[in-house]
DNA sequence: GTGTTTGCAAAGTGTTTGCAATTTA
DNA sequence: TAAATTGCAAACACTTTGCAAACAC
């Protein structure tokens, strides 16, 4: 057991024991990328192109498997604006997005930011999981 | 005072000629399809399906570029909830959307019922071109 | 050991493109 | 006739899947 580098290796291993999800190699490396820096927006195809850099060995699929796994577990969360491109949060708190229509990138709004007074009730039978606020600019 | 907007009736050719675009069989056909009737969420395969059943030749392809057009010219507007799915609303006035993740449906949420107060500046150098509300329903 | 996870390559989905033939003005 | 539009099929980008090998517990 190291002691400096073993911080930000823990932190990721107890993200994915929290979740019920089995530490792999794979699953740690992509959690210490996802997860020890400042929060970000980003695609299977970026996330995969960080790891290789980073030399960690993983394929593309095991990438969007794993996306996919941490957003089922509430690691993450995944935006939809552009037909064809998913992003997933790593900021899973209650917030927004700007969607710039031109270079087709998020940034996050606080959610202090929104003023939302009044959402109409779900739909009989259903129930309202989020409200998404998002403010396209251009220019 | 009605709680409903109702679009008043144009021919799809007026509408054409307004828009600069011009009006061959296969726009016609789709202009009438989309517009002669209630407003609708449509993907570019339901309506190229809707056309050949009413008896209407024109490829898949043409369906993709005329909805494009039409989303330019302002005729439609392009909603994306959904990874690797396009719809094309028929109703471009301002309003805001439910999204319904199990069917992947959407619904029309008219702008009264959403009371929003506050928006943030959009970043230096940038403009807002529209704010969209989505509410995400399970259940 | 046993069940889970991974990598690979192939298949799938929705969309766009290149270009010759057709249509519109 | 000239320019715009269409259809086709191939190309595309992104994502998912099937299955044998590798791995975690």
């Amino acid at each position: 057991m190291t002691m400096v580098t073993v911080r930000p290796y823990r932190h990721a291993l107890d993200r994915l024991r929290g979740a019920g999800l089995r530490p792999t190699r794979q699953r740690l490396a992509l959690a210490r990328l996802l997860f020890d820096g400042c929060d970000r927006h980003i695609s299977a195809e970026q996330l995969h192109s960080e790891a290789l850099t980073s030399n960690i060995r993983v394929s593309l699929a095991t990438v969007y498997n794993t996306l996919h796994q941490f957003t089922d577990v509430g690691l993450l969360r995944e935006i939809v604006v552009d037909a064809g491109r998913s992003y997933f949060d790593t900021n899973t708190s209650d917030h927004h997005h700007f969607f710039f229509e031109k270079s087709g990138k998020l940034a996050d709004i606080p959610a202090e930011m929104v003023g939302l007074t009044k959402i109409p009730d779900a739909p009989e039978g259903f129930n309202i999981s989020r409200v998404e606020v998002i403010v396209r600019v251009n220019g």
